[in-house]
DNA sequence: ACCTGAACACCGTTCAAGT
DNA sequence: ACCTGAACACCGTTCAAGT
């Protein structure tokens, strides 16, 4: 019994915050996993711009500040979903051979996101998800850019290279368009590749036809019309650029 | 005289309205273009955050309202704001091989974005300016695949690919970090990189000297500590894999 | 420890009114 | 045509107070 008092000792603490639970019945059992679960709700279903501490509270059908109490700033509650969608990612394993791997994660990364297309404005602007990012994934681009055998001096470049050009990629993807007035818009971005100056613009002239759904000129976010095919060019061009830096 | 009928006609037009000012001697002179201007002038110097109508009408001495009636919504000023910066843009002369003028568009727009750090999660989240961009850089980007052979079926998608990972990079390459407590959020970065366990994270833990200032890893943004050797980097990456893109 | 409620200093947008 | 002013329906955050 003595052996384990420090267990005990712990166990008393522990007690006193349970009474200190059952005399404030007031507590709605609010938790952060359960405020950012629904932030996460809120964020897909109704977009960002929905977002809101008293929108929340709403919901949750809370104070405001009792939010605050829990996740502290706007900003963090906003790093805080980010970092809560990608935090399960299974390490693979290093058999297959780096360009599979190199894919691999890329295209599970990208479906990740497509899953909540909402958040991809806050993967591209915040950098705040750096301390919260499970560490895998990086190991994983890593360990194939070192089977590339990418020398030590540039495999940190190639690194930011390929994150960045993955990652930057899939966010403009999932760009949106305006919330008002869509119509005019797409109207007005139709209008304007229609007049195209063939003696200008030869090039951008002669694909018009297909050039509607592309990068600059879609009228739809990635989210309605995902751009399987471009970014499938993506991932080949990186991956036999990446196999030139073994021999720079 | 009569010949100059049409001309006369509007020219009364003119003196109508001008008159009118005239009379409405309460005319600040508020034009969508000095608003544009200011608008850039606040987020260049204190942010996107401290952007907004009311802070802008008392910069220029006017009612909020006011401003509304000339941009219309708050988003129409951001993408106003957006197309205003990448206007002007030299046509670039197809005599340099691909890959330098490849090359060059790259860098120019990297460094007009570098110029506007702030400007950059506006780029990665807006589809907005679609309608408002010169269609130069796009013709001289398909120019580019065209010098390179790219097969016609797959050129738009090299198109995108290239786009999105350039545009995309230096957006992630500019995102912020948190606004408040940021000592601490980078101590905690610092922390989580120092924890790397050598047999789980392998290769991560190799590097962790220098995976201080890399995506992913860095406490500060792209604007102060730019990744000039990993945007150099991807160019290269990009333009071998073009170039094998002419065998597909 | 966890939550309420009031208060503060903000927002974008509409709409009627002036000149 | 261009601008003011009031009003509406919102915001995040602080801070004292409750249990």
């Amino acid at each position: 019994l003595f052996a384990v008092q420090d267990d005990l000792l712990f166990t008393v603490q522990q007690v006193l915050v349970l009474l200190h639970v059952a005399k404030a019945p007031l507590s709605v059992g609010l938790t952060r996993e359960r405020i950012v679960t629904e932030a996460l709700a809120v964020i897909d279903d109704e977009g960002l711009g929905s977002l809101s501490f008293r929108s929340l509270a709403r919901r949750l059908s809370v104070n405001p500040t009792a939010i605050v109490w829990h996740v502290g700033t706007y900003e963090q509650l906003l790093s805080a979903v980010v970092s809560s969608t990608f935090l399960v990612r299974p390490k693979h394993e290093p058999t297959a051979p780096w360009q599979a791997r190199v894919s691999d994660i890329a295209h599970s990364f990208r479906s990740d996101l497509h899953r909540h297309p909402n958040l991809a404005q806050l993967v591209g602007t915040q950098l705040a998800t750096n301390a919260a990012t499970e560490f895998g994934v990086f190991e994983d681009v890593l360990s194939a850019l070192t089977d590339a055998q990418v020398p030590d001096e540039s495999i940190l470049a190639c690194f930011d290279a390929f994150l960045g050009a993955l990652v930057g990629f899939v966010v403009l993807e999932l760009a949106q368009g305006p919330k008002h007035r869509t119509a005019e818009w797409a109207e007005a971005v139709v209008r304007k590749q229609a007049q195209i100056d063939p003696t200008l613009l030869p090039h951008l002239h002669k694909h018009r036809e297909q050039l509607g759904g592309h990068l600059s000129f879609r009228t739809s976010s990635g989210a309605e019309a995902p751009l399987d095919d471009s970014f499938a060019a993506l991932i080949r061009i990186l991956i036999t650029g990446i196999e030139a830096a073994a021999r720079w």
